[in-house]
DNA sequence: TGTCAACTTTACACTGTGTCAAGTTGATGC
DNA sequence: GCATCAACTTGACACAGTGTAAAGTTGACA
């Protein structure tokens, strides 16, 4: 037993279960987990009380990792609302395939509404950066007319899904530079009032 | 034991089964179709070899009993682009609210095959289907300049998907006709050349 | 009357999650 | 040096849901 320090066995079932999720293929079980961790599986239970936890748990270390408000920090600093859009756009879409992984995880244990309600709140967090955006092209008139701030962030929130990006990029074989480019474009064409490209 | 005919069996089953899974709340075991359809679990397997195979024939006795043909014919009828892309937006999108139920069932299987290749075999159809509308498009003069076939199709594809569906209406209450409305709108100004109201 | 097909009941194997209890081991304090 | 404690181990088990197997019931039909 070479390291006994409970706060790295930790972080390394979390880096572990993080890795196995990216890597997507097969179902990541709490064993896969606790073997590709080096521990027993019952030691997981002695860190996380069950599996949505420690999902849940792997999506704060993800962000924490990512420093995710430095990420967004262009976007804040932004002074006009198309560059506010774009920058949203450029950090959001930017992160999707870190956090891609989990998303699967986290979407199919949609029994569990602790995960539901994980995966929710994120979600949430993403239609709040939407929705500023989106405030800040009204203020600046940039708005297309025919559409209330709400439907126009329910719209930029629905296109910046991850379920979006999983369909353009893993199964249309889109690159991430193609999906950043031909979103932000479409973002552009759909909610400014004059497309400039 | 009143009746013994296999194939009304059959069919209250599908139907039993479909109704469940539209209702949404749970969680859908075979127990419960076979409750449902007044008969033992064991005898779904009687008529069907396993869950997948159960869900598959579900959504096939959706489709015939919606006739997809015939919705899809005024799509088919258009003579010009953008009312091929409006007749099929419209059909397609009028048809999600049928396989809604089915489709989540379906993919929270992600982990049989068989129901994996059910699922994608119906959303490429789809595609086809917006292939065709984009080709339409491109054969007028009307789709963006900057945009390839391939991927305005992408695109369009990607637009109408049953998860967009979902949130729009389910998680942000939107009605069908404003689903319809908006999403017929968003492909206009994201695909067309340049955009007539 | 006998046979067959649809269906029933009971029982069990398998997988994955989560719980419980009784060890082992290494660091730390005294 | 010795006890203690926390991290971890092994092994066993309950539970849910799917799927399999086997033997019995029942109604239709020839």
């Amino acid at each position: 037993m070479m390291s006994r320090n409970p706060a790295d066995t930790r972080t390394r079932i979390l880096e572990t279960a993080w890795k196995l999720l990216e890597s997507g293929d097969k179902a990541v079980r709490m064993s896969d987990i606790a073997k590709g961790a080096g521990i027993s599986r019952q030691a997981l239970y002695l860190h996380f009380p069950n599996r949505a936890e420690l999902l849940i748990a792997v999506t704060r270390h993800i962000d924490s990792v990512n420093d995710v408000d430095t990420r967004l920090a262009p976007s804040r600093a932004a002074t006009r609302g198309v560059e506010r859009l774009e920058t949203f756009i450029a950090a959001w879409g930017g992160y999707i395939p870190q956090i891609h992984g989990i998303s699967v995880a986290l979407r199919a244990m949609q029994g569990d509404p602790e995960a539901a309600a994980a995966w929710d709140d994120r979600m949430q967090a993403v239609r709040h950066g939407c929705a500023a955006a989106i405030r800040a092209l009204a203020t600046d008139g940039d708005l297309r007319e025919d559409l209330t701030e709400e439907a126009a962030t329910d719209l930029l929130w629905v296109l910046l899904s991850v379920e979006n990006w999983e369909r353009l990029v893993r199964d249309c074989g889109w690159s991430q530079d193609a999906y950043l480019r031909e979103v932000t474009a479409l973002a552009h064409h759909a909610l400014l009032a004059q497309s400039r490209s």
